[in-house]
DNA sequence: ACGAGAACCTGTTTGC
DNA sequence: TGCAAACAGGTTCTCG
């Protein structure tokens, strides 16, 4: 489900919803999902106070206080969204929940439990998380720029696309928003990385953060599962122009061509031929 | 070292 | 209508 855009919007509404809080109560109704739950970590959480939420890549880092750090990820299906001790009702799919001073429960629900749940006892080992420390840079920051794009597709062989999603390389830009980038920067996504120019590596960075601000403007994008922690649903799905559009005219006034739809490394890819010719 | 593909899991959509 | 196959926003592992 959650690309950055996504993510984002789960932080703000979260931060805006439990900074302040104190954790009464947590509770987990599985054991685990991509991975097992740590040991303890309800007794980790109790007592505890939300400090702030911050988003690094697709993960949310919840810094509690006095010390720790909850580590979330939602997977492909993950939701997270608030109820009341009076109202809530487990459902299926709901692994865990926390429950917090200000009449408010917290609950992680995810179908699939392709999501993370970990505790991070010293809040400042967050960057040494086996799950953190080998990532690349935030695509919204100033450290990536069409510079350092072309530096690490140097030697690159793989498409381009791939080399966009490679969390290693760049965090955050996932299915959807590498072929709406890639769209946006009419660079075909079968380019092999190391043929890309320095002027289109630049203008590429450009609308990857491009592409993501307009996303995190819009509130994400739901296709199926996303909805953000307030039940809204994101907008930026109606502003897609290649994802999900297969066989559909190219939105570019005067572009005679039609979306095309591909598999590259196992996942759907599109594309307008036209628009996006390989060099 | 790199890149392609499978695996993890459930729910929904598509095609025969 | 019914059933099986394909597919879905992510990440990590294995194999060539």
């Amino acid at each position: 489900m959650p690309e950055l855009p996504e993510v984002e919007t789960v932080c703000r509404g979260l931060a805006r919803t439990i900074c302040g809080q104190t954790i009464t109560h947590a509770k987990t109704y599985w054991e685990g999902l991509r991975f097992a739950f740590p040991r303890g970590l309800t007794e980790n959480l109790i007592g505890k106070t939300i400090h702030a939420v911050e988003r690094r890549a697709k993960y949310i880092l919840v810094h509690l206080k006095p010390k720790g750090v909850l580590l979330i990820h939602l997977g492909m299906s993950g939701r997270i969204f608030f109820s009341e001790p009076a109202h809530y009702k487990k459902a299926k799919h709901d692994h865990f929940l926390m429950e917090m001073d200000h009449n408010t429960i917290l609950v992680y629900h995810d179908p699939r439990r392709f999501g993370v749940i970990d505790y991070i006892p010293d809040s400042d080992q967050c960057d040494h998380h086996r799950l953190l420390h080998n990532l690349g840079a935030e695509p919204l920051s100033d450290s990536f720029d069409g510079e350092a794009l072309f530096q690490w597709t140097r030697g690159k062989k793989a498409p381009v696309k791939n080399t966009i999603m490679n969390a290693q390389i760049l965090v955050g830009v996932g299915n959807i928003y590498a072929s709406e980038s890639l769209y946006h920067a009419g660079i075909s996504p079968f380019s092999p990385s190391n043929t890309l120019t320095k002027s289109e590596c630049r203008k590429l960075a450009q609308s990857i953060k491009f592409i993501l601000q307009k996303a995190i403007d819009a509130g994400g994008s739901s296709l199926k599962d996303y909805v953000a922690t307030d039940g809204s649903l994101g907008r930026f799905q109606h502003g897609f122009k290649v994802y999900g559009r297969d066989g559909k005219n190219c939105p570019r006034q005067g572009c005679p061509d039609h979306i095309q739809k591909m598999t590259q490394q196992g996942r759907s890819t599109f594309y307008c031929p036209s628009c996006q010719k390989q060099a």
